[in-house]
DNA sequence: GAACGTCTGTACTGTGAGATACAGAACACG
DNA sequence: CGTGTTCTGTATCTCACAGTACAGACGTTC
């Protein structure tokens, strides 16, 4: 998998290169990124790429982790919260925030990545395998404490209960990237909180 | 957009390389997918392609529109019935089977399709969200007649609920498609299911 | 059956882009 | 300083693949 660097120099030559990468890639999606489109927008040359990656699928990789890690790192401090409706909420409204934001391209990060490299190899689909599950945990332990608490009720699978929070924020997004409006993002979202309030223990 | 065939064997050529096309983007994904995969698939030489595509970016168009006619048309039978409960479950169960179905590579032919391509050209984008709406269509007018009905209240979004639904499919099946599994794209219907019941009017 | 349009087979070309070679600059460390 | 290592710049190679050229087969119509 390359060289990792072992100066400061070498460590800014390869972030470099692998915020670039990602940004484009996200932007125009994998296929359409050349090494060339690379190089340009890192400022290195050529060199430089084959000395931190293998090859190209090498970088692509390596472009999947480190788009995980940003992703998952830019939710932890909301997903830790998730064990209340309110908590959901905060959650919520931050992703259709994040949906709304700039350009708005928008789409998920990793769910973009993932549909376009899953048909890839098994090792690729592996790592989107181990991503949402990574991201899913939170929110199940979160669904857990509220079933301990006596705030869910207790019949309800708290799995499934994840499992469609995380299909509604997925399809939201996508469909939402595709109509250039975060209007789908903010009814899937609902359509989720819906879900959960029915599960919720009746008043006392 | 290429020669359209006169006669039947031109059109039955035709036919083969979108068939072998829209297969080989199923499974592998559009950039994966050379002319000359293309060519060998379909038995046919690079000559047809150009005959009846103008290039690769043609045949890619092409795909996407046959694509789409196609699981429309094997949507159309079952979204005419979703003016009931039992209908929508009938819809459900068939998406799920669906999905479940032979190798199971599953997710969603458009979807794929146009997570792949709607960082493109804004022709292509709007081209899926043409399809969307054909799509979502038919569920809207069937939730309308619930509506009209009074088996649905008054005073519930229509358009929100489908929304929501269609949220759900999409990402039920990018996430059963990743995880090789078909129960996330359960639990994303059942939600959604979950939320149409909530919308249904009580018993007088 | 001849002549014209439609369709098909094969061989070729050009180039974009991944990969390599190798020399030179920057830096760590004694 | 000097020497070895890490990092960088440029030029070049190679080849897969989109696109072209052109001849030949088929088939339809008068």
């Amino acid at each position: 998998m390359g060289h990792t660097p072992t100066t400061a120099r070498g460590r800014a030559t390869r972030e470099r290169i692998l915020d670039s990468a990602a940004d484009l890639i996200q932007r125009h999606g994998v296929a359409a990124v050349t090494l060339d489109d690379v190089e340009r927008a890192a400022g290195v040359g050529r060199s430089q790429l084959y000395h931190y990656f293998d090859d190209r699928d090498d970088l692509i990789r390596s472009v999947v982790h480190a788009t995980v890690d940003t992703v998952l790192a830019a939710q932890e401090p909301l997903l830790l919260e998730v064990d209340s409706l309110a908590g959901i909420d905060r959650w919520f409204d931050a992703i259709v925030a994040n949906g709304t934001r700039q350009d708005a391209v928008g789409g998920c990060a990793i769910g973009s990545l993932a549909s376009q490299l899953s048909g890839q190899d098994d090792l690729t689909r592996q790592a989107f395998v181990d991503a949402f599950a990574r991201w899913e945990a939170p929110l199940i332990a979160g669904l857990r404490r509220m079933q301990e608490s006596g705030e869910l009720r207790p019949d309800v699978d708290v799995t499934e209960l994840a499992d469609l929070t995380m299909a509604a924020i997925q399809g939201g997004l996508l469909l939402a990237q595709i109509r250039r409006t975060p209007d789908q993002l903010r009814h899937a979202l609902g359509g989720a909180r819906a879900a959960l309030k029915d599960a919720l223990a009746p008043l006392p």
